[in-house]
DNA sequence: TATTGTTATACTCTATAACTATA
DNA sequence: TATAGTTATAGAGTATAACAATA
């Protein structure tokens, strides 16, 4: 085992893992570091991350309801409420009440919302296209396939 | 360029990139993945994951300084603060007025900040290992360096 | 002037509890 | 019972402004 990737041994009698060797800090300095980046992009269409994510999620699944958004990206639906409650207000998509079940509200984006999730979009991958500079196509493509794999509980074939 | 490594060119006219293309949004979902687990793994010590990597840096720079901590871990100072009050009733360091500067206060761990610094970090990176538990060694390694990539301005030789 | 450490305050995101209406 | 959507509230983390003491 070489000194240059720092392994933590299950077994080990003594951690001698230093803060910048853990895994989980190496993540959230990322996460933030890309959020500020984020957070500037995404000023012009007036939207946070957050709520941007549930924007995209309304777009790319016209017809879903809050409480499908919630479970996707792992929210609790008490949060989304003032969130949808804002883009309704400024017209970035619809209520359409379900035919066959009367407790869901299916969420129909507007174009202006399409529109909006269009440019936040291309801000984005602006930013991330920045962000991203250091890493050539196939580190860029491992380092998403690796994050992937942390957190999601199967991978499609 | 393939279908199944997305690629979000620069120069297109239009954004074909989805939510879950987005690094951003894996890294913020592996992050929060993360920090779930080590915020579990660290509650026998009565620290959240913040506070903890403060005490880790006390406890790995022996008098080291309140704005220098700040500087490293990327926080504002007003934000410490209270953090260090607590660490400081509970015992685990001691402050240490610098003899030629008297703005500044040395931050010192004591026997128990050492101990509670070293299990912790035996906890978190138990729950790292399980974390990590579908990646090897060289995908561990290269995780590590791709994300440090992201948000350091110079990789050191 | 600049830095250290501090107080006060506000915002974002996340969490739990409790409620209604529908199934 | 279980789910969808909502309200109220609290906690953690981050941000800015302002200040006193010191360099």
């Amino acid at each position: 085992m070489s000194r240059e990737t720092p392994h933590n041994d299950e077994e080990g009698e003594y951690a001698t893992a230093r803060l910048a060797d853990l895994i989980g800090y190496q993540l959230r300095r990322a996460s933030i570091f890309d959020l500020q980046g984020a957070t500037a992009a995404l000023e012009p269409v007036q939207a946070r991350p957050v709520p941007f994510s549930i924007l995209l999620s309304i777009v790319e699944n016209p017809g879903t309801t809050s409480a499908e958004i919630c479970r996707t990206l792992g929210m609790k639906s008490a949060n989304i409420v003032s969130i949808l409650a804002e883009f309704e207000e400024r017209g970035l998509f619809l209520r359409d009440a379900d035919a066959s079940d009367q407790r869901i509200q299916r969420l129909f984006p507007t174009r202006k919302g399409e529109a909006a999730a269009r440019e936040g979009l291309a801000r984005i991958i602006e930013h991330e296209n920045k962000l991203l500079s250091r890493l050539n196509g196939s580190e860029r493509a491992e380092l998403l396939r690796l994050l992937a794999r942390l957190w999601q509980p199967d991978e499609p074939s």
